[in-house]
DNA sequence: CCATCCCACTAGAACGTTCTAGAGTTTCCT
DNA sequence: AGGAAACTCTAGAACGTTCTAGTGGGATGG
């Protein structure tokens, strides 16, 4: 029952060109898919290669050639949109040869240990997601490597940004409910967190520009269902015709409380989101929302990190991304008619 | 503008040990913080370390040592559940002094990529969250180094298995609900899912134990949204007093058409959903569902590995977790009133 | 028929660590 | 005092790859 594995060495390189009678160097040739090995040759080590299983190790190929190709990732498991996140980037740093290496945040391993633990690895960049790290810390790692920060403002000339214009984001908001014929659009923020201030300014642009100044109002919120529940409660006595919310969560919190007060959704009163999280898009949730780009912030920042690591020269350190409405069933003209799409 | 980094080559251990005036041996020894070096001596180079911003190379160093304490853990971006595990997992393995190596299956990342992935990073152990793998390759693969399989139970004598008591977590639904006073009490299972028939098993074992094989109604659903709402659909013309959906999705969906149908939940029919979901405790969905225990099953998982790898002798096989009830508002005795907890 | 070039191939160093074996010192015991 | 034992430290091999610098031989060209 003892693992019988344990005693056996994993096949090397050297095995390999052994048992085809070649050198180690050709034999490495050949794995790499270099030029230089004859066709015949070629066959016969590939052949001897599948057939005693050889696995190249990765160590030792990067502590030789220098290189990693390697980009490291810091998410936190709590974000299911940094899973989403995960998947683009998957693809668009296949797609220019380099591999990803992840290091998690959760409840009980903060960022410094999972960036450290990226560190050991020799990647060659690091990319960031939703960073809590002081700002001087960035600057300090970026001193070291390429670092990209995602979702997130940081005002270092060393640290590339990708993030979505939040700012843009809110106004999409807005001009949805202005276009189903809203006017009292109150905004609800996040607090403290980050991206918050973007979103109420976005808000409050989008307000000005549609001449409704008298209507701006905006609550206290944050990101939990707590703080959109808070901010319902807070509304009851003037209700408003349509709420635009800082995420999601916060939303799903106001939705209920409203609805438990009799109203309806969206016939009495509309809701939008933001961040298109998973379970917005529950039939039982069906929530109006902004939606950020994964493909394009992965792209961007997969993009960026691999111009810095090759030294080309980037134009701007920031780059913006443009949100997306998601039209779903939280949101209708103040009629009660739905909304268009 | 152009990366200023790129030039300088990375500190190395031979850097501290000329500046610290000392062999690398005795720096290497210095920095594992084995025993064998001068307290003066100690400091010094740990401060030179410290100085020159030095980090160990860990490709380096496992290259050598041959041993790497690294476990690859194999997870799927998709599966909220996984990323809860994903915490566990890191604290059960810092616990014994093992690292973790994370590689995600993504939609477009398949589950063989992601397992090439950690093999070449020369981990001592595969951990695999619910693994689709095929049985007879997994038994190849643990030919070569221990497989731990989680969520699955995989017939193959060199793979381990830590999962929890799929039909036990079936019952305790059943038991939840009879204990409310339901009799008539339905099961929508998750057709060909792993985990399906295990989990159909333990609502026939609970309800004969009951004494309610009369009552005993399977409808074939599946894991999505859309499989709770057709079975709603179908047990439209014979409601049922309560129901024990395969897993949380599948639930939301019934939820979603039962309430649309003008049937109240948790007052005329109850549903108990399976997994807990992270979005299953919103306000706004409340379900009553069936909780696999995170830090039993990476607990089990990592320690099953560990004694693989220091070839320990183990007792079982597989190590099965037993679940946990959470009591939501869903679930409610027939004549209306909330149930215990 | 000799120089030239290209092609298939090889020997051996190098990457940054850890590990083994052993060399000097100092301390301790009798 | 004489050796054993215990410390602190060092030289150099080893890990499994890639890379540099070549070697030998066949084809090419004049």
């Amino acid at each position: 029952m003892a693992a019988m594995q344990s005693g056996e060495r994993r096949t090397t390189l050297a095995d390999v060109a052994a048992e085809a009678g070649v050198s180690v160097a050709l034999a490495s040739i050949v794995m790499r898919g270099a030029s230089g090995a004859g066709a015949a040759t070629r066959a016969r080590v590939l052949e001897v290669a599948q057939r005693l299983g050889y696995q190249p190790d990765s160590r030792a190929r990067l502590l030789r050639s220098g290189r990693s190709r390697l980009i490291g990732v810091v998410f936190d498991v709590r974000h299911p949109f940094h899973t989403d996140l995960l998947t683009g980037l998957y693809d668009a740093a296949g797609a220019v040869g380099y591999e990803l290496t992840l290091s998690a945040v959760t409840p009980r391993r903060d960022e410094r240990t999972a960036i450290d633990g990226l560190l050991q690895d020799r990647c060659e960049a690091l990319v960031l997601f939703s960073p809590r790290t002081k700002v001087a810390d960035l600057g300090v790692l970026a001193a070291r490597m390429p670092v990209v920060a995602m979702m997130r403002p940081v005002r270092q000339r060393d640290v590339d940004v990708v993030r979505t214009d939040d700012a843009r984001g809110s106004e999409l908001a807005v001009d949805h409910l202005v276009s189903l014929g809203h006017r009292r659009i109150v905004h609800v923020d996040g607090g403290t967190m980050p991206g918050s201030s973007e979103r109420r300014q976005g808000y409050v642009t989008a307000m000005t520009r549609h001449d409704l100044n008298e209507y701006i109002r905006i609550y206290p919120g944050g990101p939990g269902e707590g703080d959109g529940a808070r901010a319902a409660e807070e509304m009851r006595n003037d209700p408003p015709s349509a709420v635009a919310m800082f995420n999601d969560l916060s939303a799903t919190g106001l939705l209920d409380v409203l609805r438990g007060h009799g109203h309806r959704v969206p016939g009495d009163i509309s809701v939008v989101g933001y961040d298109d999280s998973s379970f917005s898009r529950l039939a039982h949730i069906d929530l109006t929302t902004v939606a950020q780009d994964v493909d394009a912030l992965a792209g961007g920042a997969v993009r960026r990190a691999v111009a810095r690591i090759e030294g080309t020269d980037v134009e701007h350190r920031e780059v913006v991304i443009e949100p997306r409405l998601v039209v779903r069933g939280t949101s209708a003209s103040p009629t009660g008619e739905s909304g268009p799409a």
